[in-house]
DNA sequence: AGAAAACCTGACCCTCTGGTCAACTTAATT
DNA sequence: AATTAAGTTGACCAGAGGGTCAGGTTTTCT
């Protein structure tokens, strides 16, 4: 690759970083290359898909932040107090940075690296979630999939009223986490299953508002 | 107003009411004017705006729904089961009919005869929470404006969700439910008092997924 | 330095959306 | 039936976004 080459890449990573940290991954490529100072032909020339760039910038980023929280949360004692930190955490980390919140609701499939990450993370949740379950403190039923839902609701919640609500959506975590107790258990969700796939394919377009 | 125009208005607003209620209020006015099988510079002529369209179109239709749904509420003597019930269905509507949840989440500030109802919408939903909250059955620290951000929440989790995991939104305002009574608040949320003007700007963008 | 390969640019194509308007068509009126 | 007012149409404008590529520029290599 020539030294020009290199530098316009480095360039472009930087700008879209930062683009795609402040507004989630769906940023116009051609604005990331304007904050680039690049023609946005270049962009595809050195990138060639959002998939790829997302790859390049995002991926690293994102699977170390959500890694660390895992880690948190099953390095507290309690298995109740883990699994609200852990949910807390990522809610914050999805609030904060609409990259990640889109990496946690499993968008972008074509990004490979990216959702090998996104595994890895389900894993570690299902691991907290089962911890704090096999406890007796989070009510049982409570599924893997609820949180993933659970995140995304938060995830569209925080990105549309992050601005002029700061605290709305921390307040609603809330009270959902107080929801999840198991002392709390009354009403009896209606009964699902849905498999990986369905789940995949519901988060996939998670805010096409069309 | 000639005859050919009431046909091609009437035609207009059949085919807007199916699409908004499929699709939400921000369907393309061009795919109505397709639906209707007549020229979007028509649509234009007749109704000027989105705005006019919605008003005649979704405002009655959304106000009756909503203001059933509260009269059902309240006329279920136990504080906590009206509230439950408001709850569960005005969540129902939101899945079930876009129109309805954009309505409810306050979209349009333009269309004025939808604004005013939506108003009414939330005295009979203030009416609602108080009365569970006087009761000492709903956790005290929950407010009127979480309320609204619940919903919000919820139309977006069903309008993204919906088709995939249809159940995903029910189980979701299941949990929130329990942990809106007062005997499951362990947590306290962070302190709000958004202004109404607040509440409204976090909502009027609702899904602006940029 | 000169040639060759690599690279960059921006004009261009596409689609989709909102919105306007001159020219044509059709209903109503006399 | 002729006139006129009302109404309709579709081409057209603008802007956003995705994406491609011929042709001009740079770097690199010999």
């Amino acid at each position: 690759m020539r030294a020009d080459a290199q530098r316009n890449a480095e360039k472009l990573r930087a700008a879209a970083a930062e683009l795609f940290h402040e507004r989630g991954l769906q940023v116009p490529l051609k604005e990331i290359a304007r904050r680039a100072g690049v023609s946005h032909g270049t962009l595809y020339n050195l990138f060639g898909t959002r998939e790829a760039l997302i790859d390049e910038v995002v991926t690293d980023h994102a699977a170390r932040r959500l890694e660390e929280v895992a880690q948190q949360a099953l390095s507290i004692e309690d298995a109740w107090a883990g699994f609200a930190h852990y949910v807390e955490k990522i809610c914050e980390l999805q609030a904060t940075d609409p990259a990640v919140a889109d990496v946690v609701s499993g968008r972008y499939p074509g990004a490979e690296r990216l959702m090998t990450a996104c595994d890895r993370t389900r894993d570690a949740a299902q691991r907290i979630l089962g911890r704090a379950r096999e406890a007796g403190a989070l009510r049982p039923d409570f599924t893997d999939a609820d949180l993933v839902f659970a995140f995304a609701a938060n995830a569209l919640l925080a990105r549309s009223t992050g601005e002029a609500a700061p605290n709305a959506w921390r307040r609603q975590a809330a009270f959902l986490l107080d929801g999840l107790r198991t002392e709390a258990a009354r009403a009896q969700p209606p009964a699902t299953q849905p498999t990986e796939q369905q789940v995949h394919d519901a988060l996939k377009d998670l805010g096409d508002t069309t």
